[in-house]
This record gives C-alpha cells, structure tokens and sequence, in this order.
DNA sequence: CGAATATATATCGTGATACGATATATATGT
DNA sequence: ACATATATATCGTATCACGATATATATTCG
C-alpha cells in the first residue's frame, strides 16, 4: 500500500509544483483583469459561460452552477451580484416557471468583450508554458499509472 | 476603436467559455480531493510548492507567496494555519534572522504525496481536453491579435 | 384527478480566505 | 549610527462558497 514505487517522486512533485505555478499565473491574470474591468473575478465567468454557451444550451441557473462547477445556491448568488449591477437579467422561462432564463445586458456584453480579447491575447502567450508544464507532468503520470496498475 | 474587427467573437466566446470549464473541472477535482485528503485546498497548493521547490530555492514566506500569486500577509496566515495542523514547520533562518524558512513535516510529506499521485494520474487524463481547448483558444487569439495590431 | 415526489430557484447563517493598512524586527548602505 | 529597505506578522473587512432549509412549479402514478 505505499506510494513509493515511482520512479522519481521529487521530480513529480517539481513538475506538478511547476504546472500549478504556471496556473496561478493565468488564473492571477485573468483575476487582475477582471477587476480592472469592474467586475469581481466569478462574475466575469458567470458572464463567460453565459455568453459563451451555445445556442442550444438552456442558460439557466442550473447550467451557470454547473460550468462553473459550483453549487446552485452558489449560483444564484453570484447571479444577484451580476443582474444587479446591471450585467445580466433573469427573465422567466415560458416552458418552466421554475426556470430563470439569463441573458446578458448591452453591458454586461460589452465589459466580456474586451476582457476576452484580452484573454485570447494572453493565452496566446502562455499556451506554450501552460502546453509545456502539462506535457512534463504527464511524463511523471504515465509512469505513476503503470506502478499503481496492480 | 471598437473591438468587433476580429472575425468570429461568437466563437471566441465559446471557445474561451469551454477552456475554463475545463480548467473548472480539473481545479474542481483538485479541491475535492484536497478536501477529502483533510486539506483545504490552498493548504495543499501551499505544501506543494514547498515540497516541489527546486533545491536552490529559499522557502521562504516571500518564495511560498510568490509562488501562489497571493500577498505575503495572505502567505503568513496560510503558513499559520498549516503550520497549526502539523503539516509544515517554520525554523528560523541563521543567515537573516527576519527570514522564516519552511520546511515540511513527515505528516505533510505523506498527505502530499498521496495527492500528487491522484492528481498525476488525474491529468493524464485530462491534459488532453486541456490542450486541446487551449489550442482551439490559439486560432482564435492570432487573429484577434493580427486585428489588433494597428 | 390528486397526492406524493422530483426539480429549480431562493434565503440564511457560517466559515475560509484574500486583501489593505499597519506594526515590528532585522539588514543594509552611507 | 541612522535612515531606509526588507521579511514577517497582526488586525479589521469583504467576498464567496457552502450546508441546511424553504418555496414554487412539474411530473408521476395509484
């Protein structure tokens, strides 16, 4: 039952230590630019996900909590804040009175727009570290599976 | 100066939207498991930038805060809280007194290295879905990138 | 049909955490 | 030695996610 069979348990946790620095850079990033836009970081991805989810998605409360991997109650929060400062609206669903349709504003579109542009920009930047760090830390992964498969 | 030059917004929307979610499910994954581990999740970033630093490091507050993109009074109360838990220790550096090196406990070293494990085989998985969303992101940034550029 | 159950959203109290402002101790430069 | 810089620490505040719970609407099925 130990954990010692890896080959290279420090490098493993370099590479892993290395990969989450490389993610704490965007995520600070993107947090930083949010802000700097008027907007506090999980609204901006309340904004993302609505925005950005196709045109066959209910945009509901439930499919907000669930693209951000967050509790509904979590949701609905995060949904008062926004609709409040005017970013989005809730406007009741026809088909299903339990439902809160959300739909962006004209500036809740706008303020997205150029933080994603900003975001594209950025990402085309640290794709390659980002790409990089992933890449070393699945050279650990795959060996850790192996020595972990029976 | 309007930022609707770049051909297909929409989709740059989309495409952004579907990267964090992916980033939102392995940060998801991460926490539950830092959580199930008896770690709160910033507790498990902090001993792993610790214990994944490079030799030549001095683990310092400063380097721990530096590492976690967070301030250094946010790094203190982190290390407070951990230090309370018996998962790292502060010794007091002889070389400059008003540093405190960190240094990690054989309790921390387990519950750590647990994690890196799960989290390794984790990624393995997910480095894919990953890498490709970021890709997909990279189209869509060059030519947001070549629009902007005057 | 109508009662039981499921689903979607909402409310409230709590806890973890990051931050700014500030304080203290130690180093460093002149 | 003194002024300034650096490293860590303390305190009050705000944000946010959560569990537990509540309410309204849909669905199931006896």
């Amino acid at each position: 039952m130990s954990y010692d069979f890896h080959s290279s348990p420090d490098k493993l946790l370099n590479t892993l230590a290395d990969f989450r620095f490389e993610l704490r850079r965007f995520l600070h990033f993107s947090e930083a630019a949010a802000l700097e836009a008027g907007l506090q970081p999980q609204q901006h991805q309340l904004l993302l996900q609505v925005a950005g989810a196709p045109d066959s998605a209910a945009v509901t409360i439930a499919y907000a909590a669930a693209r951000l991997e967050i509790k509904h109650n979590s949701a609905v929060e995060l949904v008062d804040r926004s609709e409040r400062e005017g970013l989005l609206e809730r406007t009741a669903d026809p088909d299903d009175k339990r439902r809160a349709i959300l739909r962006m504003t004209r500036k809740g579109r706008q303020v997205l727009a150029r933080l994603a542009d900003d975001h594209a920009r950025e990402l085309n930047e640290m794709a390659p570290h980002l790409i990089g760090a992933l890449e070393r830390v699945r050279l650990h992964a795959h060996r850790a599976e192996r020595s972990e498969a029976q």
